[in-house]
DNA sequence: GTCTATAACAGGATAGAC
DNA sequence: GTCTATCCTGTTATAGAC
């Protein structure tokens, strides 16, 4: 999956400084969490001062903004080929995310691009989508927000479920509800997995999950 | 489901500080979330001083502790009877979670039920999972603390597939695996609706669950 | 056991020199 | 832009009277 752009690892330029915060901050996300990563964690281990780093960011929370637009930028171009690699469709240049929801998830092969694809954004940004992930579980529950941004993620998902069921196939329940599910699982299991799950090879899970979703979905 | 012993909603008897402390944390842990909920946000609820807190308590974690020991001694309860109406089974009395590995997930019911008495704990103790959920999720990601914690939880169900696959059921994947990720969609699905979902009936979620899973599960 | 007051300690953010 | 030193705020935890 992700290999061309993706992932920042080739050295940015030493004297970079914003681009030295960020990357340390990838691994220190990564590594120790988003809430337990201090400014100064990130500076110290940046090798510069802790005044500097507001010379670049307002605080943490703008710079896990800054880690997503890049990622988001990225996500943006991969999701546009992967597309195109699944038909041929002109995609308006305003609008990159314009995900045809005329997929057939009942279809192996279709379903295992969306799963593979979930899953290859998790392992190609790990550190941002986990310091997303835990921020987010980290906010007030009564606000609402896990279900919100579950929601909000899976509504292509939701989509492709209600074409499917517009063409008359039967589904486990509502689109939205099935749609949230999957991404729950797909979401939360490539969290633990991919933080703690050592041994584990990534086209099994990808396999496993098309197959357990794909006799869900398709009976 | 859960509506017996359950949930300690019946007043505490006022005099009862300890009590009113756990009661008091239990609302703000589900209003604003654990990390969020200071120990004087608490005993203000409470109607306590903060010093008289820890007169109770050593700390934030240890209150929590006591709260997943009152809820544990009820869901040991509850499976315990739950086991009992769906096989006449003996249970050691030492041992309260001897769960017999021999339920067949391939099967309707007993996969219902499952489903059904995991949404039920969270649904009667929706404070308590929340806030351990919250605390686990804010946990260093470098530890594995996510993934070994899906894997305890999921070890019963892990069993029940270990078993259908020597029965020579074919399943989607690994034992380990699909149980994990059976427990992931549960676990985020749960926390995710059950603190947003509003107009979320919980007999549909239950119902669509199982008919997804046991489409998966048993093709 | 409970209270009030306060110590002790983060951690985030800023000031001002270079 | 970067640094060092410092301030400030919020929270935990304790002291000591009742």
């Amino acid at each position: 999956m992700g290999a061309g752009i993706a992932v920042g690892v080739r050295k940015e330029r030493a004297a970079g400084t914003e681009a030295a915060l960020k990357e340390a901050a990838r691994a220190l996300f990564l590594e120790r969490g988003y809430a337990q990563t201090k400014i100064t964690d990130i500076t110290k281990a940046a090798g510069r001062s802790t005044g500097s780093f507001y010379e670049h960011f307002a605080g943490k929370d703008e710079l896990l903004d800054a880690l997503l637009a890049d990622m988001g930028a990225q996500v943006d171009a991969a999701v546009g080929v992967g597309d195109q690699a699944l038909e041929a469709g002109d995609r308006a240049p305003g609008r990159p995310h314009a995900h045809p929801r005329e997929h057939d998830l009942a279809d192996r092969a279709q379903l295992r691009t969306h799963v593979a694809a979930t899953w290859g954004v998790f392992r190609d940004h790990l550190p941002v989508v986990v310091a997303l992930f835990q921020k987010s579980m980290a906010e007030p529950p009564g606000s609402g927000w896990a279900w919100g941004r579950l929601l909000a993620d899976t509504a292509p998902l939701r989509e492709h479920l209600a074409y499917m069921r517009e063409q008359g196939r039967e589904l486990p329940g509502d689109p939205e509800l099935v749609a949230a599910a999957m991404g729950a699982m797909i979401s939360m299991l490539g969290y633990a997995a991919m933080t703690g799950g050592a041994g584990l090879d990534d086209d099994e899970v990808v396999e496993t999950l098309t197959a357990l979703l794909h006799r869900g979905l398709a009976g």
